[in-house]
DNA sequence: ACCTGAACACCGTTCAAGT
DNA sequence: ACCTGAACACCGTTCAAGT
């Protein structure tokens, strides 16, 4: 039985075993996924590339997945509202985090969910550049909280030479995952604040240089 | 020659080992730092428990290593410079940061720098849970960024799919590390206009609810 | 206490061979 | 085109043995 009639496997096949894997274990392996499918390690070459190919894979796969916020909102409810469906994705595969950290992407695809980001804050008024500056910001801060999210509790509730404000904050912390939800919401709340406030000074600044010459503000 | 007369190894020496390791290749091996060492990869086990250590000796070791600003500026100065300090090491040491994601944090040591935010935040008239929040925050900034550092060029110029909007931003996306760099300034610039707007919402908060039963503000 | 040498179980990947 | 079987170079870790 080496040419099944049926191919038995497939690149996404391959790929959903691994993300099955890293979600029970953490990580996978070649030899384990192929186990898993009844199969020969070296079988998985014909689909797949290799191992970094599989967490590309997963990498779009999880990318793809993220529901994008109808236009019918303002800028900042949309932005927000997609913050956390992204955090809410990459949370249910909180251990695939740290494997798509360690490869550094090679894809250039853009997402569903970068286009819709990048349509809100541009309605919100930032400049192009600022985009995607605005969208590396948030990126940054649900990879951040979910990573934060795999930290073992110990990491806080021990604190030797803490000073008194570290002291004082440790004390009010719990354990994951509401610690981490907390800190994303607490975060992310911080960013769009911030976003709004350097919307409105945008405002005010193009306003400040067109009033001297004519009245249109 | 089994034992020598002075000790070869300490867990310092594999501990730097391995970072010039890491700086120079984005990874490293028992076999390759025991190389490098000119010692067999076996007597590495004499002053490290294994693989995992190592890679907790580089985090506290480039942690440990961050400048903290002096007390005497203001709260949201000090957490700028000590957020480009932070962003500076990490950056000096830009592969080690996939490791540290991909491997849990396992020690419950609280560094200068995070002693030093702590006061900054509690400075700032932030609440002891949030300043927990407001250095989680700057660490996705700072880690999210220098891991955007390690994603090549490609990714962020060719753009099948792209919005109008997101090609746009695009457009204007140079290569890295200016990118990266751009993109924290503007991250930091946000978060910060978003802090002091919450500590001043803080402020009229505690105003509002002083002012009707004494004259205290 | 510290390093060696041999050994173990494991991994990712290749490639000729079968259908 | 797709899977197998054998092979390769490599890895992290253990442990008895030497000084």
């Amino acid at each position: 039985m080496a040419r099944p009639a049926q191919p038995i496997l497939s690149a996404e096949i391959i790929t959903v075993a691994a993300l099955r894997a890293v979600d029970a274990t953490g990580d996978f392996t070649m030899p384990g996924i192929a186990k898993e499918l009844g199969v020969r390690p070296s079988s998985l070459y014909t689909h797949v590339s290799g191992r970094a190919e599989i967490v590309e894979l997963m990498r779009m796969r999880l990318l793809s997945g993220i529901p994008v916020a109808d236009e019918s909102q303002g800028w900042s409810k949309r932005v927000a509202s997609m913050a956390w469906e992204y955090r809410r994705t990459a949370a249910k595969h909180w251990r695939l985090i740290p494997l798509l950290a360690a490869h550094t992407a090679r894809t250039g695809a853009v997402f569903g969910i970068d286009n819709a980001l990048a349509q809100a804050f541009s309605d919100g008024g930032l400049a192009p550049a600022e985009v995607l500056h605005a969208i590396s910001t948030l990126d940054s801060l649900v990879i951040g909280s979910v990573l934060d999210l795999a930290t073992p509790d110990v990491v806080w509730t021990e604190a030797p030479n803490a000073n008194e404000a570290m002291a004082a904050a440790l004390a009010t912390s719990g354990p994951n995952p509401g610690r981490a939800d907390a800190a994303f919401e607490f975060g992310l709340r911080t960013l769009i604040t911030g976003w709004l406030a350097q919307a409105l000074t945008g405002v005010l600044d193009s306003a400040a240089i067109s009033v001297p010459g004519n009245a249109a503000v």
